[in-house]
RNA sequence: UGGGCUAUAGCCAAGCGGUAAGGCAACGGACUUUGACUCCGUCAUGCGUAGGUUCGAAUCCUGCUAGCCCAGCCA
């Protein structure tokens, strides 16, 4: 398991300039605040995904830069979806990623005070009860470019509300039957502001209060009233919801709360070649499409953390990519640069061999055997040296031999010498096929003179491959991923006009398992340990199928390649 | 077609009336016991578009265009 860091990750958005920093900057100066408080609010109905990085690394990084505070409060508002599995692990991945919050809190702590609240709405004829049904509130509500119309509940006396609310509340009431309205415009141009219904009748038990309650605050009339019961100074969210901003500010007010929170929105966080909604994650998780919610292939915190992502990588990205309105979507190879960037000088170096090609090198003495010395990261010298043995039978890449070479091709092909790392110069003289014509084992020679750290200057290669002694190499899986769905093939599906769901455009290469060869003092390796497998990429040790005997590793990112066969 | 928001390079993004930062990607080249890394170089006479104001406009004004979001008793 990931160490889990004990403060506070540095100010992640230091020295990027952006609008909020700006405004925030602007209230201190000015004096409308002398605090910055924020909060991270998830709803615990599924897993966090690296949007939620951004939220966090927002929220709490711009709380760090000002001396200020930051909660993590669970929106817990909707019984029906939410579970404690959630909590749990967005909890732990918050930590991952390196913040630590204040306060922890949940929206249902205050489902007392919301009721008051809601009560003294109803005192000052600013909500009621509705009789109508869904799809009767939906007719009422008018559509983009026709206002609604007033419910014929709308105008109950203050009493009747009062009494009818408690009932709701008592439990006197099914699903469904009545809801609390707020009562603003029905012929407003923004609909959030036509009566948005602000309580609901659901008889649900909530992971938290029970069977306490059965009538539920929605969303519009709880965030504003969490937001400033907690008196957070700035309210960061998402651009979905700036059309709820005149009701935040509405309910701020007519509730009579005295801190006042400012929303702001900011652009999501897209990526290209993913899906990042939690309803698709959710589908595919439901679906067995993915091995889980931290299957390596999902954009959640919890699958980048099986791929083998840091948390500095991630922060580093999201920092990178900026904060802004806009809502395009980020290369994921902009991702993949933050991870090798990290790894590069953290992780040891090694070799491992994924589709391995024999070769027996026809003058080292039978029975024979050598300790080589290796550097375990050579642009990191203080990680040391490891021992990796040699013999007279050696597995390479499959890739690496080619009996008919393109032009460049400078890897092993018959007649050409290549160095083999941390080892020697050998040089293929035969090529042993099977009945179907296919290579089965290389032949070939090495000399004893062009031994590495040696100081042999006598010739030059062009190419240096990666090896590991086959007698005593570990066998070692490997899991190579491609992402779930692909930009490309969407969009070529959507201008066709099919009616499919994403679901339909699952990249059926999107995981590969192959079985390779580990050099064998990796014998030892623990979850969750990282290294640069030679010339292939960084893998990360798998923490769900590592098992006694079964090393897997997931290939993290490959390498950066200039080189293009044919 | 009502309302809200956004338009700066292939992607993300600074810029806030004084003459277009940075990162990713890409492409050259040097180096190389990872075709990696590193280093050096190239990459917007241009800021969606048409006008206007100004000595001067990506920045201010007006019109247009395109994209995103909103009609859950989800958040």
């Amino acid at each position: 398991m990931d160490n889990y860091l004990n403060r506070k990750a540095d100010p992640s958005l230091e020295h990027n300039s952006n609008f909020i920093r700006t405004i925030i900057k602007g209230d201190l100066e000015s004096g409308k605040h002398n605090k910055v408080i924020t909060r991270f609010p998830p709803e615990p109905n599924g897993y966090l995904h690296i949007g939620h990085a951004k939220s966090i690394i927002i929220n709490f990084g711009l709380a760090d830069d000002f001396n200020g505070r930051t909660n993590l409060r669970f929106d817990d508002t909707n019984p029906l979806k939410e579970d404690q599995e959630y909590v749990d692990a967005i909890q732990e991945d918050v930590k991952w990623l390196g913040y630590e919050w204040d306060d922890l809190r949940y929206a249902s702590d205050y489902f007392e005070e919301m009721y008051q609240r809601a009560v003294l709405l109803i005192n000052k004829g600013k909500a009621y009860v509705d009789d109508l049904n869904q799809e009767q509130i939906r007719e009422y509500r008018g559509t983009l470019t026709e206002p609604g119309k007033e419910s014929p509940y709308r105008n109950r006396s203050v009493e009747e509300n009062l009494s009818l609310f408690e009932r709701m509340k008592n439990g006197e009431f099914q699903n469904g039957d009545k809801v609390l309205r707020a009562k603003i415009d029905m012929t407003s141009p923004n609909l959030n502001m036509r009566d948005p219904v602000i309580y609901r009748i659901s008889h649900a038990t909530h992971h938290n209060t029970g069977d306490q309650w059965c009538i539920y605050p929605m969303y519009a009339f709880a965030h504003p009233l969490e937001d400033a019961i907690e008196d957070v100074t700035h309210s960061l969210c998402t651009t979905e919801f700036e059309d709820q901003r005149p009701l935040y500010n509405w309910v701020v007010q007519e509730c009579e709360m005295e801190s006042q929170p400012q929303q702001i929105e900011f652009g999501r966080l897209n990526l290209t070649n993913t899906v990042m909604s939690k309803r698709k994650l959710k589908l595919l998780v439901d679906e067995g499409i993915t091995d889980g919610w931290d299957d390596p292939r999902m954009p959640t915190i919890s699958g980048l953390r099986r791929k083998g992502f840091t948390p500095e990588a991630i922060r580093e990205f999201v920092k990178e990519t900026g904060v802004s309105k806009g809502s395009g979507a980020v290369d994921e190879a902009m991702l993949e640069h933050y991870v090798r960037e990290d790894l590069k000088l953290k992780s040891p170096r090694t070799m491992g061999v994924l589709r391995p090609l024999k070769v027996v090198i026809t003058n080292y003495p039978e029975g024979e055997s050598e300790m080589l010395e290796a550097e375990i990261n050579p642009e990191n010298p203080e990680m040391g040296m490891r021992q990796v043995p040699f013999s007279r039978e050696i597995y390479i890449e499959q890739d690496d031999f080619m009996e008919d070479p393109p032009k460049k091709y400078f890897r092993l092909f018959p007649g050409n010498e290549v160095r083999l790392k941390h080892a020697y110069f050998i040089k293929c003289h035969d090529v042993i096929k099977d009945d179907e014509g296919n290579v089965v084992e290389i032949h070939c020679t090495y000399d004893p003179e062009t031994k590495s750290g040696t100081g042999f200057t006598g010739r030059k290669v062009k190419g240096t491959i990666h090896w590991v002694d086959a007698n005593s190499a570990i066998p070692a899986e490997f899991r190579l991923y491609e992402p779930l769905v692909l930009d490309e093939v969407m969009k070529a599906a959507e201008e066709e006009g099919e009616d499919k769901t994403f679901l339909d455009y699952i990249n059926p290469n999107s995981i590969e398992i192959i079985k390779g060869y580990i050099e064998p003092n990796m014998e030892n390796v623990q979850p969750q340990d990282k290294f640069q497998f030679f010339r292939h990429g960084y893998f990360n040790v798998d923490p769900k199928h590592t098992a006694p005997g079964n090393i897997v590793f997931n290939r993290i990112v490959s390498l950066k390649s200039s080189f293009k066969l044919k």
